[in-house]
DNA sequence: TGGCGCGGACTGTGATCACAAATCCGGGCG
DNA sequence: CGCCCGGATTTGTGATCACAGTCCGCGCCA
């Protein structure tokens, strides 16, 4: 589809590759708030290419639950309700919990120190009220964790979740303006530090529970 | 799209989603080997479609894992590694774990006899050696339970599991002749009955991991 | 003034086409 | 006898187009 022999990997990737990428990210990080509509051309336009790679890249993220199609084919970012919040947040709990398990043998101590330092930047994004870059140091924070743990099929639908959370994520930490944020995290940390597996559950547990909840008002 | 005001409420599916449900309830069942290679074109041809829609359909599959796209684009059933075997048993373990146990305050006898009547299916398809037929009453066994628990997205995951074993499953259940069966269906069911949460979420897990164990060779 | 209907603009869908990369197959060379 | 190269074929990709359904807003009528 490209034709640059050269460079790196991937220096070119297929366009609708680059369509999806762009989307899912803006979506994931709460970029983009619910219930917007989204358009094929307009997508196509923006990202210029024409409609095809933008209809596939839509297609997959409908596909990742990350976007709905109304009736008449429509696209938009989803407005969830209370219900399908609590379970969401529930599989998050299951999903994270079992990463973070299977993440306690491997965690080393290069590991901690990255997370402790994820958790400072976390700390100077709530102290610039950055929504946005909030969502996405805390997901940096939880990915770098379970990215240990070695299960990658289990990661993907900890990653699908996050994205269907991904546009009302914005509205709940619009919403905390407190300095809220890492005090789990380090309950994570120091149940990581000390091989502490059910305290480790239970943190992450709390962790992922705790912002969901104040969400299902 | 389609322009019947009539009659039932979805008479004439656009193309692409019966595309779609075609290829996604083959590959569930079973019914197309792993490593099997498709192309946009024959599977257009096999529905009297043009690529266009075939290639939606790909996709789609392709985001929930149900196909493989190599590097250039081509697509082919997965085969999948003993390490993701196991990954995905204990994902459908953690996910229908849940489900069960969601479902239990909510199983009353009716729900009880049509899993019953699904079981007696089952041991008749095993008679039978019938492998698809068997993959497909021993989903329909589990699905019967989990819709019962109310949690639509949780249900979509452990399907999206289920969806990324089909090929592999094939090969599985080819081997066992015996009448291995309900057996574990038959301790689900009567932790049912007893509403012993402990021992619903035993027998779930067991009768998951056990067909699956025996994959990983 | 308020509700209704109609028309035009907009949007998704599916077909088709041109193109480039990948794959396959057979022949020729070492 | 085996390996490699080159062309023909197959395959996915992205652009474009015609069409049908949908939606929005303006104007008309009560």
């Amino acid at each position: 589809m490209q034709s640059r022999p050269d460079a790196r990997p991937d220096p070119s990737p297929a366009a609708h590759e680059r369509v999806y990428r762009g989307l899912r990210t803006r979506i994931m990080y709460g970029e983009i708030p619910p219930g917007e509509a989204l358009t094929l051309r307009g997508i196509g336009k923006q990202y210029g290419v024409s409609m095809t790679p933008a209809r596939e890249s839509v297609r997959r993220l409908v596909a990742e639950g990350a976007l709905t199609l109304s009736a008449s084919g429509r696209v938009s970012t989803p407005e969830i309700s209370n219900d399908r919040i609590e379970e969401l947040a529930a599989l998050r709990a299951l999903l994270e919990v079992e990463l973070a398990s299977r993440a306690l043998p491997r965690a080393h101590i290069a590991l901690i120190d990255r997370l402790q330092t994820i958790n400072a930047t976390i700390s100077e994004v709530v102290e610039r009220h950055d929504a946005v870059g909030y969502i996405r140091t805390n997901l940096e924070f939880h990915r770098t964790l379970y990215l240990r743990a070695q299960a990658p099929a289990m990661l993907a639908m900890a990653e699908t979740v996050w994205l269907q959370l991904g546009p009302t994520m914005r509205k709940l930490y619009g919403r905390l303006n407190r300095k809220e944020g890492p005090h789990f995290h380090r309950l994570i940390i120091a149940a990581l530090k000390a091989g502490d597996e059910p305290g480790l559950r239970l943190a992450v547990r709390s962790d992922v529970t705790q912002g969901l909840r104040m969400l299902a008002n």
